[in-house]
DNA sequence: ACAAAAGTGTTTTTGTTACACCCATGT
DNA sequence: ACATGGGTGTAACAAAAACACTTTTGT
């Protein structure tokens, strides 16, 4: 009746950002190759808790928004030794750190979702199922805020949906779709680059906070 | 670094029915009290094969449909001994006994979701859950025909349906939405109720396969 | 003949999609 | 003056909601 028997409770992240036009994925060093973040849940811990603090540890990240994916047992992995992981998924805004410092020293890199490296176990499929997770979550609720920075323009926030989605929406249903949400407003500043007129600055109005459409 | 020690690995299940215009949940006799079906995973047991065998043992359900919900951890409920519960939730035709034998013989016994007793740690909480996580479904994909016996009226469905979500529905839309998703089939046999004109009885083109919608 | 649930279409309203031009800036 | 992305409204279409009467059976 002891299902406990050399048992490890593990969390796996899917620490996800734009950069670029790209929807990547954050992986950290692990011994020779490269993993998702995560690692053995400590006595007494929470589930999220353990995950956030794998994050910090292993990637820099904190504060980030974090949603509990799936639950997978691998019966067997190696001698005797079972593993059972809670995966989960992270946004990260798009100023964190893209990449920094040399290729070699670097204990985390981002790399794109369709440029996954022969992996973790299972790291691709899980990958995978919170890409899809993400996807379907931009068409009820306001996640997408969750990897903006704290200002953004409303085509960054555009293409961060196309990002996610692999396609091109028009811009101004996209607009209309958005603001009638009511889930961001202007700053009043404006955000200038060189060579076109200055876009609208815009923040979200409950920063942190995920709301449900309908 | 090991998070293994006195870990149980659990399976709770909320097993569902529609009983006469009430959506229910399955309790297990447990010592004293009812509890939702569940026990702990076995050593290479998959996780949702524990939840099938428990479901099977203390209830005597076979084959329904099954889905994972959530993963929860009490970080420390008695002395030392933690445990985390892979919650799922089963749907259950209509056809199964609803209750049968004395109340006092039951090993387990249908209650509904409004009326559960002060029960299991967090046993209300996950029954909640699951009751939302299936409204929503009901939306998007064909999941209701799992909790429908292989023949059905359009008005059984229509009931499952308005049970689950709590609201009325209007007969022509609603017919209208259900036979345009393709699921189901006339048997070409009528019901015969007395007093009122026969039903035709339909059936899933798939049963057993949920499909999504567009 | 009456009660009771089954069955059936059309109109109205709402939301979604498609689409093209002017604006403000830097070079 | 030109290149670049920012910003804006309307018409067509599709989907969802509202709505009432006839049919078939049993009593």
């Amino acid at each position: 009746m002891s299902g406990a028997a050399h048992l490890t409770l593990t969390t796996d992240v899917v620490p996800f950002a734009i950069h670029g036009e790209r929807l990547e994925v954050l992986l950290a060093r692990q011994a020779a190759d490269w993993r998702l973040p995560g690692g053995p849940i400590a006595a007494g811990e929470e589930l999220d808790a353990a995950a956030r603090r794998y994050l910090a540890a292993q990637t820099g990240l904190n504060d980030v928004y974090l949603e509990q994916l799936y639950t997978f047992a691998q019966p067997k992995r190696h001698a005797g030794q079972r593993m059972v992981t809670v995966a989960y998924f992270a946004l990260v805004s798009t100023d964190f750190p893209s990449d920094d410092g040399a290729p070699a020293d670097r204990q985390a890199h981002w790399i794109a979702v369709n440029e996954l490296p022969a992996q973790a176990p299972d790291g691709a499929e899980i990958v995978a199922l919170a890409h899809r997770r993400l996807a379907s979550k931009l068409a009820y609720s306001t996640i997408a805020l969750q990897l903006m920075t704290e200002h953004f323009t409303l085509s960054e926030l555009q293409a961060v949906h196309e990002t996610i989605l692999g396609e091109t929406l028009d811009k101004r249903n996209f607009r209309k779709r958005i603001l009638a949400l009511d889930c961001i407003e202007q700053t009043g500043a404006l955000e200038r680059r060189r060579g076109h007129r200055p876009a609208r600055l815009f923040r979200a109005k409950r920063p942190g906070q995920v709301d449900f459409i309908k």
